[in-house]
DNA sequence: GACATATAGTTGTTTAAGCAACTATATAAA
DNA sequence: TTTATATAGTTGCTTAAACAACTATATGTC
């Protein structure tokens, strides 16, 4: 089957995530313009904790495709800025559940806003099926190597 | 313009970079298993000094998408594993000329090939056309964000 | 119940990114 | 030629990723 389509010369931004770093940047970029001073990858968490309040940190490795030291020290990043609580569990008490604070809440629209702001800049000029046939192409990858 | 493709659900690995996130994983993994101890990150430096020997610390800064500090450092860890040598510029007392050492030289072909292979796993079951295409949308995103 | 094993989370260490502030040299303007 | 400005590279600081080793609690087996 032959997947030998690649030349060297198309290897490397593939490897390196040009176009994700990129977006990461940018998004960076827009929160701090917008005077929200969390890191995309704290974000990437409270995404999580928007979606499903309460998680144990397990789940939340699973979800953002961390491992639990990183997730560890994320969290201990956003506890922090107040912005979440470790709860330890009742009925386990190896787990701590995640929850969100207030502060945290407020935070959700106005960066979800954001986010797709930075999506609508990155995806300026593509049209709606390359952009579908790039996810899947990205899925696909994903699922081939997980 | 409406580039308002995206929903909530569609956002998230498109920012966080899950399928390079992946790629960058597996490759490292394959560079451990043969033996080969640098990172990706080194990898990356090192690919483009095998395409031009004898690069500013500058010329490396733009090919490889990182700042001037970055570069600095993993130019520190490539000395310390003796795989490049800085040497400075007799035209522009400023600059350092990044020369290979011949250890460097030496894992041009292995890596790239392990590169490749890489690739072929995170690419296996795509064709040609999607990849194709897939290509296109991030060069594009690049160049919309740079 | 005692022991082995699996799971949840933490800590230590190394590497790297991003940003600001800095030094040294080169170039442009007066 | 002096002065201002731009460019090349380094250092300090904070955040995060990857990996190994660790503690504590749960579960499964005898």
């Amino acid at each position: 089957m032959s997947n030998n389509q690649f030349k060297k010369s198309e290897l490397y931004s593939f490897i390196t995530g040009k176009a994700s770093t990129a977006i990461a940047r940018r998004m960076q970029k827009n929160f701090k313009q917008n005077g929200i001073d969390i890191t995309i990858e704290q974000w990437s968490v409270l995404y999580h904790l928007w979606k499903e309040d309460g998680m144990s940190q397990q789940s939340l490795c699973e979800a953002t495709f961390r491992d639990k030291p990183s997730i560890t020290r994320l969290l201990d990043n956003l506890e922090k800025l107040q912005l979440v609580k470790r709860v330890p569990s009742k009925e386990d008490r190896r787990v701590n559940m995640i929850y969100l604070t207030s502060a945290a809440q407020h935070l959700q629209e106005q960066t979800i806003e954001l986010a797709n702001q930075t999506l609508n800049e990155a995806l300026e000029g593509v049209t709606h099926g390359q952009i579908e046939i790039a996810k899947e192409v990205l899925q696909k990858v994903y699922e081939n190597l997980k």
